[in-house]
DNA sequence: TATAGTGGTTACTAAAAGTATACTAGTTGC
DNA sequence: GCAACTAGTATACTTTTAGTAACCACTATA
């Protein structure tokens, strides 16, 4: 890897290289750090919930929050949505395998969190 | 504040210790989550950045955003604000040691979002 | 003297995020 | 019938964030 001193005299300093990295990380956080995101794949990971109950375990996220997030996330294949019933309606929200992957990474932001008092 | 658990058989679904843990997955976005913030932090991990080395690095983020976000990082404990020259001014941006137990997730958050094609 | 670089600040605008309320349409229970 | 539940949608609104552009004081170079 090179580094971004000392080559010569008139190094220039900027390390392209070091510029692809950055896009990783603001991408993978495009998809994960909206609000709202994180916790719902989060809450997810123990089994479908339906759409009121996500709702209230968001501490009082408005609907209109939960909804926009939950179209991301399915957009995006985090998610499932599934109706379970049809006269009373009722849909259930699962987490897809591929939103499981990012749950190690959740896993280790909430332990980072916690040990660090944040 | 009342309970929703088990108090009787009309026990509510809402299981209140679950939503103990969104806020930590929550907290920790607000950290790391921010645009930006997170690149930063990952651009500073083989040292010191001068301020416009780094807003270049992070491909044209204006020097309002770069220095916003620096100031809450700063405040916040994850870098450090150094001024290596007075004349000329020159000023370097570190990470610190608690910085850096945040590079794990980062890590982890930059080969998700490669393996996945993100 | 002019230009470009350093590290910012300030003022402004545009866009995104978030809140609040009301509404649909159906079901269940009193 | 009336209220409350289901899962949303629609509208209007406020707040927050992002981003642009100009400017400051200073230095260095041509």
């Amino acid at each position: 890897m090179k580094s971004t001193t000392k080559t010569n005299s008139s190094v220039k300093k900027i390390n392209v290289e070091s510029c692809e990295q950055p896009c990783l990380i603001e991408r993978g956080m495009r998809v994960l750090g909206g609000k709202w995101k994180a916790s719902i794949l989060w809450h997810l990971k123990d089994g479908p919930v339906r759409f009121n109950e996500l709702s209230r375990m968001l501490g009082g996220a408005s609907k209109k929050m939960v909804d926009q997030r939950l179209k991301e996330l399915e957009a995006q294949g985090l998610v499932t949505r599934e109706v379970i019933s049809d006269r009373p309606i009722a849909v259930a929200y699962d987490i897809t395998d591929f939103g499981r992957t990012a749950l190690d990474i959740l896993e280790r932001l909430k332990e980072w969190t916690e040990d660090n008092n944040i």
